[in-house]
This record gives structure tokens, sequence and C-alpha cells, in this order.
DNA sequence: GTCTATAGTGCGATAGAC
DNA sequence: GTCTATCGCACTATAGAC
């Protein structure tokens, strides 16, 4: 008998999302995911700093997403357009197949408060760091952390509405949308 | 002897406020907290929610600070004109005797990123509010959200500034500074 | 791997205001 | 009498310390 199967990480979060998903979050215990997932509740908390973190692992993609377009872009891009570029890539990421999974991912956030400022938490260490790799590049302050704010921004919302019942549409053709609908708010057409 | 005395509220706020910077947030515990102020730890949870609450208590305030001038503005008011509107309120609302104070509870949620994330979730709240309020004013989608969502932002990143150490400029003077920004990004000059 | 502190909940009892 | 604030106590789960 092995001692201990690979891939735990990855089979309690997959436990972990199935829990929630029957029971909802706070009914599902943490001992009671380690023991689905055939460990102790002590290594689950070596693998999540807390319980909420199950759900949110993978951060570091999300920064790499935005932060390979941006530093590819030639050194005299507008900030404006590196705000779209990131955003066409988040788009090339999340294509039609991701969406089934991030519904339903995000029906669990959505039922529980403290996870929806985990969520907040993790945007807001994205904006931190799209801030400092555009200052980086020499974009000054306030421009810097004002592009980065609205990459982030534009990103949750198109993403909030790209998981929407119904929504058919592709993420790219929100995310157009909804820059269209800021440049509006900010320069309205008269 | 009297049971119970009056303002029980603020005096927890006062209390554990006092005990957070002598100590740090985590290393002061709710009954802690409650003996200090002469009450039990069960009294403590039934004015805040949870422990992080009795820094936050108070919120309605902010959404009435950006509604009211919003209410007042005329029919056809441009959004981008509500949002400065909010933004002027706020200018009015934090004025120079609100700074100390403002740094010190600011220092307590900078140091603990628990707290952080329910300020987040504060902003995130008001902005579903004020979003809400945009539309009936008859403000369609995307533009409301949009619209909720850079107000909340500017001000954010504004009141930020604002106790940053050494920054004596007015609130308004930054959040001025704040909305060039942001019009320059959006439709910069060439 | 075990032990423990702390946060947070549920419910019944009690004291005073009205 | 009703209503509300407080207390007291038993309890669970998270999370960190050892």
């Amino acid at each position: 008998m092995v001692r201990w199967q690979p891939g735990t990480r990855e089979r309690l979060q997959a436990t972990a999302m199935q829990l929630f998903t029957e029971h909802g979050y706070d009914a599902t215990t943490v001992v009671e995911i380690a023991r689905t997932a055939d460990v102790t509740e002590r290594t689950f908390f070596r693998h999540f700093a807390d319980k909420r973190e199950v759900l949110f692992a993978g951060q570091d993609d999300f920064l790499a997403m935005f932060a390979v377009p941006i530093e590819r872009a030639p050194a005299d891009t507008a900030p404006f357009d590196l705000v779209r570029l990131a955003l066409h890539a988040a788009g090339t990421y999340f294509d039609r197949d991701k969406r089934p999974f991030s519904r339903d991912r995000q029906a669990i956030i959505e039922a529980n408060p403290a996870l929806q400022e985990r969520e907040l938490g993790k945007l807001a260490t994205l904006k931190i760091h799209l801030g400092a790799l555009l200052r980086d590049r020499g974009v000054s302050e306030p421009a810097a952390t004002i592009a980065a704010e609205t990459a982030v921004t534009v990103f949750h919302l198109t993403f909030q509405q790209w998981i929407a019942p119904g929504e058919e549409r592709s993420f790219e053709e929100i995310a157009s949308e909804r820059l269209d609908a800021l440049a509006s708010l900010v320069h309205p057409v008269r």
C-alpha cells in the first residue's frame, strides 16, 4: 500500500468544490473535505492557508496572464492599449470550455460573503502587481495605478457578465463593450 | 448600581481602536475588548457580527454621502458629472480635522490582510448600491455599473493618497488629479 | 500528529425601560 | 404586561502552536 497518493492538492480542491456545491460552503467542514480526500485535517492546512483558499489556488496564473502581453508590447505603447492587450489575453484564457466550470465556482462564491471578500482581495493583489509592472515600464503616477485599477476592474465586470445566466457572447466581446462604456462615461458623445 | 451604561456600541468601538493600536489587531482578543468596555463577549457580538466589524460601523453614512448629491442633481445630468458631484461631497466630508483619525484607523487596517478584505467588501457594497441608484435615475447598463465602479474606485484611490504620509493637499484636489489621470488614460492627448 | 486558543453561535434567564 | 439589552453557559470549527 502506498503511503500517499500524488496530486493531493488537486484532489482536495476537486473534493471541496463538490462538497461545497452539494451542502454549501458553511455546512462543509475542513475535516469533511480532508476525510473525503483521504488525508488528515492537518494536511489540508499544509496545502491551503485557510479554508477559503482551497477555492482560490492559482492566482499566479492570473498575474502572468496579464503580465506577459504587457511585457511583450513595444516600449512606447500607450497605457490604455496595454489595458486592451491584457483584456485580450484574458479573453484567450477564458474560452467557451471554461464557462461551465467558472459558473459552478462563482455560484459557490456568490453564496458566501467571506468568499466574495477573498475574491476581492485577490483582485486587489493583482492590481498592485500590475501597477508595479506598469511603473517598471516607465508609466508615472498616478497614471500607472489608475491604469492597473481600470484593467482589473473591467476584467472583473467582464467576467461577471461572461458567466451571467443566458450570456452567450465571448469574453472579448463583452470586454470590448465595457471599454466602450468607460470611454463614453469619461468623454460623453454629445 | 446600574445594569448597563448607555453608548455601549461607541464605547466598544473606541476601546477596540485603542487596543488595536497598542497591541495590534491579532494580539487583541474580543474578550479583552469587551472586558475593558465593561461588557461580556456575548454583548460585543450582539453589536458587531464579527471582530472586524467593530472598525467598520457606519458605512451607511458613506452611501448617504454619495447618494444625496446625486439624488439632488437635475435629471439630465451626465453620469460623469454625477461621479464628480459624489467625489465633491466626499471631499466635504473628509476635511482636515478627520485626517489624523483616518490615518490611525488606516494604519490598523493596512497591518492586517483580513481587515483589508473587509474594507474591499464595504467598497463593493457601496458600488452595488450606487449602481442601483444610477439605474433608478434612468442610466442604462453597462453605463450605470461602470460609473458606480469608477466613482468608488477614484474615491478609494483618492482616500489612500489623502492619508499618505506627508500628503497635505485637500481631498478634493487629489480627487481632481485622479479624475484627470483617468481622462488621460482613456483619451490620451497626442 | 496532538493540543489549545480564539472566533463565533444558540438559547434560556434576567434586569430594567416603557 | 411588552420590549430590548445584557448575561451566562454550552458548544463547534478554524487555525496556529508545540
